[in-house]
DNA sequence: CTAACTTATGGAACATGTTCGACAAGTCTG
DNA sequence: CAGACTTGTCGAACATGTTCCATAAGTTAG
């Protein structure tokens, strides 16, 4: 990786910048959609090889974790409302709606702090959940539990959303699965049989915030 | 992968079986850790080309869910209480104990549908759980939706604790990161400070768990 | 101006999941 | 029993993320 421009610059100077990189990379997503966005394809765009990408970037998690950094910083919506469990509630779904639309967030979300390395509108939607929750009443610790919750209801959205539908054997496979199931074991999935594919395609994820939003402060206050 | 055995048996006799490979599968696992399970030192433990493999396994996810169907379907602890929300609340929590001992689960389970297809006793918790809601007065839509929610939760959990301690540079920076925080722009973030990373290290998974249930419970019942 | 130093670059190599095509090894039909 | 047919096996190949190392291209000290 570069060193620090603190020191008297030395050496080779660099052909390629991480800006350029990212630069790069979003001309190759735009273009050839996100999933041909690979090192070498990218050193490519960048006339340059694929090596020389790993001095400017550690490795693809980090460059794709900087790609996010500009949308999430920019897109996010900010209008909250006042009510506390609303307010809340807005700043999760705005998360959810931002990370949804960038599909090769799914990649790498699943971290603990992923929302403070994508820094600012994100992280001020984290200082809205956790500030929110305290002015209602949590202790500091209960509304870093009610974040943390929401994170990991959020990550298991996404990813579980991701992959279900990219994956088309797996819907099919579903369909039919739950039509085996035996009447005597399971009666109440039996009973709900194929319906449970387009239930399973209802947006129930404002509900499952709300939940855990109303059961945290309830606890608390 | 192998035709079914309805019609005459016919062509070349299969040296390798799919029950041989899950059982090489464990006996890798068991030795050399689950990291070291790859297509090739599998074959090698069986004595067989990789390519070989895929006759008998569709890809390398279709392998991990084989294994994790034994390991789910027995391991599963099944006494649950019987009052609805500590009943639900057991199951949840016995599925997330059990995929959260198996750590190969983390790169599978972000399907919807997975608990389906590992049969046995995690169908049974499923079931656990849709029945219980209906039993409380749940609509079948609100206890399948409930029952998502918790799914959610469960998979973000698991990936997000499995992926930050398999990964000792995200736990550095994170504690450095809410350090830096401006305490302007998110007091409540930078009152909270690195007290988050010793918060984080709790499990709050139970108390998400029963937020949902009370949530979707009270809004049905 | 030369030599030492430092950083950037990229070709080669490795591990991995996966696919392809040729070949092997049986069964079945006539 | 011979040829057709079917299925299993595996070497080779491909794409990908990543690391190593030799080399290039500057800056700075003498």
């Amino acid at each position: 990786m570069t060193q620090d421009a603190t020191t008297g610059r030395m050496g080779r100077p660099a052909r390629t910048s991480r800006d350029e990189i990212l630069r790069a990379a979003r001309i190759v997503i735009d273009r050839d959609g996100w999933q041909k966005l690979t090192i070498r394809a990218l050193g490519k765009e960048l006339g340059v090889g694929a090596a020389t990408i790993y001095h400017h970037v550690r490795d693809r998690e980090d460059l794709l974790i900087q790609l996010l950094v500009e949308h999430a910083g920019r897109s996010i919506d900010v209008s909250l409302p006042e009510e506390p469990e609303a307010r809340i509630l807005a700043a999760a779904v705005a998360i959810r709606d931002t990370l949804a639309a960038l599909p090769w967030a799914t990649e790498v979300l699943a971290t603990d702090g992923f929302l403070a390395r994508l820094g600012g509108r994100a992280v001020q939607m984290v200082e809205a959940i956790v500030a929110t929750a305290i002015a209602a009443g949590a202790s500091q610790e209960d509304a870093v539990a009610l974040f943390r919750n929401i994170w990991y209801l959020t990550v298991g959205e996404i990813q579980v959303r991701a992959r279900t539908d990219s994956r088309p054997e797996a819907r099919d496979a579903r369909a039919s699965r739950f039509a085996d199931l035996d009447a005597e074991a399971t009666p109440a999935l039996a009973s709900i049989g194929e319906q449970w594919v387009a239930w399973a395609a209802h947006d129930t994820y404002a509900d499952g915030v709300a939940s855990i939003i109303a059961g945290t402060l309830r606890r608390s206050g």
